[in-house]
DNA sequence: CCTAACAGTTAGGTTACCTAAATATCAAGG
DNA sequence: CCTTGATATTTAGGTAACCTAACTGTTAGG
């Protein structure tokens, strides 16, 4: 019996769960669809940031198959925001590195959608923000035990 | 000075807030890839189990434009989840009423779905899945003020 | 009635994914 | 050395979900 009540209230909270996932994949399209930069390729932009980084783990980092990782390297290479040289250390490997352009990119897309959601997040009380601020890490965890 | 680290605050929290965001729509890009029926087709569906819904509503509720929410109705519908009826008091509108098929599918979507968010929630401590149910009521409100 | 506004569908295009196959390099064993 | 299997990436081709613009039919106000 107690098991079960168990079991019930972890789905109840599954389901209120899964709603709130769906909202915010609703957020984060159009927050999306207001920046040039898409966020997954803000994503590679980061990752490029320091030194380069090579294209699976760019794909892996961004939860992609490494065609698909590709396909955005090459547009921001399009772009002049990053650069792809040989890996000096395994020649089958590709380093993406950011340029000057694209390091501005970034801080400037940051900058721009952080104060969009902190925007949002002002009109919260102090209360919601640290409700808020008490599940970050918690999805963190979520996160990395889908990964595997 | 006071308000100017009132800001730090908020937009370091809207940094961290960003990343959780990222990865959350992972997750439910995982989710949604083991299942037959896209958590937007749940969606629809969902809305159209109780004497039908009109495009236009279903649209709004899912984020999406008109077309695109037809799209996914028409899928529904060749499967035989949905049927479309006109609408008794406007002529112009369509109804979108789920099926005896559609109500099933909706019911075995929703226990998958759930039993696989439990199983991961399951997995943390009590004291983090309260912290995720805190969380929720404000993901709700957040979205709500990114609709308008 | 006529016309503007509205509800949906159709047509055509874009973007971000995916799998499978091709290319190039590495590393280990014989 | 040289082959062979594994690894890193790109290319090719396809799918699914979204969009805008244009079209059809219906409603409702002047």
């Amino acid at each position: 019996m107690n098991i079960n009540q168990a079991d019930d209230a972890l789905l109840a909270l599954a389901q209120s769960f899964r709603e709130a996932l769906r909202q915010i994949v609703y957020v984060m399209r159009r927050l999306d669809s207001e920046e040039q930069l898409s966020s997954a390729q803000l994503g590679v932009l980061k990752m490029a940031l320091d030194g380069g980084a090579r294209v699976g783990g760019i794909a892996r980092n961004l939860g992609v198959k490494v065609p698909s990782a590709t396909e955005q390297i090459i547009k921001l290479e399009r772009a002049g925001l990053v650069k792809r040289e040989a890996d000096p250390d395994d020649s089958r490997a590709v380093r993406v590195a950011a340029t000057a352009a694209g390091r501005a990119a970034v801080e400037n897309a940051d900058r721009r959608r952080n104060q969009y959601i902190a925007g949002i997040l002002g009109t919260l009380s102090q209360e919601e923000r640290d409700a808020v601020e008490a599940a970050l890490p918690v999805f963190d965890k979520i996160n990395n035990s889908v990964q595997n």
